[in-house]
RNA sequence: GCCGCCAUCGUCUAGUGGUUAGGACAUAUGAUUCUCAAUCAUAAAACCUGGGUUCAAUUCCCAGUGGCGGUACCA
């Protein structure tokens, strides 16, 4: 087979969430569709009706087009193998189902939940006692003519070995008396995922499938499905989990795992979590591998193969993923971040997704789309004086949610301090107080008159840190202090060329009416 | 319980029948510096245990241990 002719799927239920953990298998499918130019298809897995959602279609299609993830073929724009909603399919499974017991390879069952229930109250680790499976034919005809509620089990060989083939796992093996009488059709006539998963990917050309391993013991019941319907089997490839970052359970919402939507709209970089998300699990080739593991999603695309994704889970580290981050916003650019910047707030933080009606917004987006709401105007009035304060900041902040705080003296009239914003260890309240307004004129008589050079600016200072007989350091903070509002910033001579003069006396004499306050 | 899978620094990983076992994150120290960050340099840090096979095993085999997953009319 050409690679062209490779077809793969997600196939999320519509749940309308997508986070961290299924990023992940979306990015996997992408980047081996996109590396053989094959084809990539979204079908959705709507089979449990208890667990329906309404409209989640739109929200992950929405979601991944963000990370420029797109499919070939889906729901909304179709593609050929219509229709790709599960729920919509009903009829074609219900034909292999009939075919599958025209076999013999499928039985009807007319056990109920009670019976079921009962069952495994008697013994929780039995599985389904077969009672059905050797019906006669007058039997299963009564029972269907009583219009007895009935499911369709597969009739799963009792003995033997069944053994299949994965690309990252190898040749696996399961005794065939590990595996139940799977139910093929429900009550409800909805197929069951194992039934449904293999009807789908045999008519829709799946040529591999990827999905987790938490299904890899449960193959062989794919498997005999295939074989009994005389299809061929697609490549399984089997993906490991990504861990909580304690090691335990699959990564949960609880601990770290984010909405998809959410490490957007924190200012994290789609390519920026790709990037982090590939290498959990895949690694490149030793001798073609970037030293410092940072790479576009173009150089994913070159790079992926499956033969060289890892069989061992992975847990999930947030520090890497925020030192990618900002390792990807330094190498934008000034210029193309500053775009991106806007972009961001005005597309990614204020605009409402339809995913968020389907994921609780938390307490620190809220908080961010009011910064941006009211900096927003600020930042796109003056473009030029935006690129230059973003230019002091960009390698200060991981990610862009942190940029509204980092830029508010820049934007803001007024400060406000709290005693903590003051470094009042060697000196007091009041020292500082007078410090400041003996330092004003020195500082106006610099930059009052644009005679300012990074010489005379340290000149002044600590010239006159000297005359006071303080560490120059202390100095330096309290301008600090007193011109940005906190005890962290950018370099001051820099800062002050950017807000300009005016502002800074401002702000100078500001503090020192707070610090004699 | 039973079944399946996995096992290299704290974390993500590279790699090998003979290597000073490499990189990245995090950590520590130093340089730089008006603070923070960035940058640079340095340090500490790993082949799960026990048996085989072999001249030689982290690498191959087996067992144990540990971890993850499955054992649904959920996917």
């Amino acid at each position: 087979m050409k690679e062209e002719d490779f077809r793969v799927r997600a196939a999320p239920s519509p749940t309308g969430r997508v986070h961290t953990g299924n990023l992940r298998t979306f990015l996997n499918n992408f980047l081996f569709a996109k590396s053989t130019n094959g084809k990539y298809i979204l079908r959705i897995e709507d089979t449990d009706q208890k667990r329906k959602v309404e409209g989640g279609i739109e929200a992950i299609v929405e979601t991944l087009g963000l990370y420029n993830i797109e499919f070939d073929e889906s729901p909304l724009k179709g593609g050929g193998y219509e229709p790709y909603i599960q729920s919509q399919r009903l009829d074609i499974y219900k034909k292999y189902a009939q075919q599958l017991v025209e076999k013999d390879c499928a039985y009807y069952c007319f056990c109920t939940q009670e019976r079921l229930q009962s069952l495994r109250e008697q013994d929780e680790r039995s599985t389904y006692d077969r009672h059905c499976r050797d019906l006669n034919e007058e039997e299963v005809k009564n029972n269907l003519d009583e219009k007895k509620p009935y499911v369709v089990r597969m009739k799963f060989p009792l003995d033997g070995v069944t053994e299949f083939r994965d690309e990252i796992y190898g040749t696996i093996k399961v005794k065939n008396s590990e595996v139940d009488d799977q139910v093929l059709l429900k009550t409800d006539e909805y197929p069951t995922y194992h039934f449904a998963v293999v009807v789908d990917d045999h008519l829709m050309d799946i040529t591999h499938v990827f999905r987790g391993r938490e299904y890899l013991s449960q193959t062989p019941k794919n498997v005999f499905l295939y074989d009994s319907l005389g299809w061929e089997r697609p490549k399984w490839v089997h993906t490991p989990h990504l861990l909580n970052p304690d090691g335990v359970g699959k990564l949960s919402k609880r601990k770290g795992a984010m909405s998809a939507v959410s490490y957007l709209r924190k200012g994290y970089l789609p390519d920026a979590v790709l990037n982090y998300l590939a290498l959990c699990g895949w690694a490149p080739k030793g001798d073609v591998a970037k030293q410092d593991e940072i790479y576009t999603v173009q150089e994913l695309i070159e790079l992926f193969s499956i033969d060289r994704m890892k069989k061992s889970n992975a847990r999930y580290d947030e520090n890497k993923l925020n030192h990618m981050n900002s390792k990807h916003v330094r190498n934008m650019g000034l210029e193309k971040l500053t775009e991106y910047v806007f972009h961001w707030a005005e597309n990614l933080v204020l605009k409402n997704f339809i995913a968020d009606e389907y994921d609780e917004s938390e307490d620190w987006e809220k908080e961010l789309k009011q910064d941006v709401k009211k900096y927003l105007p600020l930042w796109k009035e003056n473009e030029e004086y935006f690129k230059k304060a973003l230019n002091l900041e960009f390698e200060r902040i991981t990610y862009l949610a942190e940029l509204p705080k980092a830029l508010d003296f820049f934007y803001k009239k007024e400060l406000t301090w709290s005693d903590e914003d003051w470094n009042t260890k060697n000196h007091s309240k009041k020292e500082i107080a007078d410090a400041l307004e003996n330092i004003l004129p020195k500082l106006e008589n610099i930059f009052g008159n644009e005679e300012y050079s990074h010489e005379k600016w340290e000149e002044v200072v600590r010239g006159y840190a000297d005359e006071l007989d303080w560490k120059h350091g202390d100095l330096f903070l309290a301008v600090r202090s007193a011109t940005t509002g906190r005890l962290k910033s950018p370099p001051l001579l820099e800062s002050f060329e950017i807000m300009g003069w005016e502002k800074v006396k401002t702000f100078l004499k500001q503090a020192i009416n707070w610090l004699r306050s």
